[in-house]
DNA sequence: TTAGAAGTTTAAGCATGCTTAAACTTTTTG
DNA sequence: CAAAAAGTTTAAGCATGCTTAAACTTCTAA
């Protein structure tokens, strides 16, 4: 017999309280500043009315510091239960992709769900399995049980490389799955070598070589395809 | 472009509508007539106004015959989909000791919740992986994508065997965690040998001889654990 | 056969999380 | 700098699914 005391941080959240840190925690890291409103609202798919409420109910959970009409910033421990959803999900992820051949376009949708049922027990046994990987099949880190989040220490954006570098795909991001899987077929994923040829003045388009084939690609497309220049 | 018709038949339960299902499935095949409404709250683990209510919602949908005061019979269409929750949650159950080691008396509790949430198509992937298995870790049946359900054509319970008999355990049902680890642990689970060396005239407990061990068996519990007769 | 026990349903209320519409605040712009 | 536009919050309401308490039906046993 053992008695176990239920803390504010032990106790579960539920599903869309996780749905909101994981998401406030990523505008967090682009937006580096408060998140707003309307950018949850997006990023979720339901109305700003409905982020206010939650947001309020966060607030008092101590998740997140709101200043109303002004915007919303995590706290540490909003941070920490963030990074969990997102480990899950990364994890899940490839374990979808590794062990059941699930394609990489395919993996985000099952995660999307998956990461808020998934036991602990069970996400650390998929960890083991996979031999505690640092990266999931697009190329995103995976925070460890501590949260400590690995890099891809050299590489930058397609979008920033020079005409005639070689380079290997380390990160393919923020793609639904028609994009993604349109560039799977391209031949642009993770782990593949590709050669810059060119790129376009005008617009910015970079084109690449990968083996025999040759592919174009906006800007706005380069600058979610990370690279690690090979010298 | 393709137009999907939302049929009553294609959309998916919540949930709660689909526990309510499996938990009445498997009543019906017990008291094999009409199920009542405490069963359901005890099985479920909710109160019986709760339960009034919802079998109404489920009346309506035509998924079983509700005649208050009197019980409750599933209909095709809530036998089609009680059973396909089995299907998942055993997959599932036998997926996660097969491929993640986790032991059989740990498996139900996660399958319990990932069987509402694992999407067909990765049903479908577990169960290739598996190689469409008929049998889940505590060898009950895994009812196939038709809602055909496998059986063990020669067992009987433990409970009928006669003094001598060899058989093979071939199913251990309806025990919980604790339980079940206690019996894994005298050696009491699926594939394994056993010979009966008695059986106590006054209340019918069942000894009997595993390899060099040797347990003693309530009547009760071998009613859940049934084997198949080596001749 | 009938009173009381047992079982079931209805009613009222709560929690979560969403919506739309109205009210309010902040930002932008002429 | 004030009016309009843009963004946010509050209010009212809905859906789901649960609870307890009261009302109702059925069963059982004297
Ligand atoms: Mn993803
Ligand atoms: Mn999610
Ligand atoms: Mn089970
Ligand atoms: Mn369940």
């Amino acid at each position: 017999m053992s008695i176990i005391k239920i803390t504010d941080e032990t106790k579960k959240e539920s599903i869309s309280t996780e749905d909101y840190l994981k998401a406030i925690y990523k505008l967090m890291n682009v937006s580096s500043g408060s998140v707003k409103t309307q950018d949850i609202a997006n990023k979720l798919g339901v109305t700003s009315a409905a982020v206010s409420e939650m947001v309020k109910k966060l607030a008092t959970k101590e998740l997140l510091d709101y200043i109303p009409y002004k915007g919303v910033r995590l706290l540490p421990e909003g941070i920490k239960k963030g990074k969990l959803v997102i480990r899950r999900h990364r994890l899940i992820e490839l374990y979808l992709h590794e062990y059941l051949d699930i394609p990489r376009n395919m993996v985000h949708e099952e995660a999307e769900v998956l990461e808020h049922f998934a036991s602990d027990y069970l996400i650390n046994k998929m960890d083991k399995k996979l031999g505690f990987p640092q990266f999931d099949p697009h190329g995103a880190p995976i925070p460890d049980k501590n949260g400590i989040i690995p890099t891809h220490k050299t590489a930058i954006p397609l979008s920033e490389s020079k005409k005639g570098d070689v380079c290997k795909i380390v990160r393919v991001s923020n793609f639904d799955s028609e994009l993604l899987e349109h560039l799977e077929n391209e031949g642009i994923t993770i782990g593949v070598l590709i050669t810059v040829s060119g790129i376009l003045e005008f617009d910015g388009t970079v084109q690449v070589r990968i083996g025999e084939k040759t592919s174009s690609l906006s800007t706005k497309i380069c600058q979610n395809i990370w690279v690690d220049p090979i010298n």
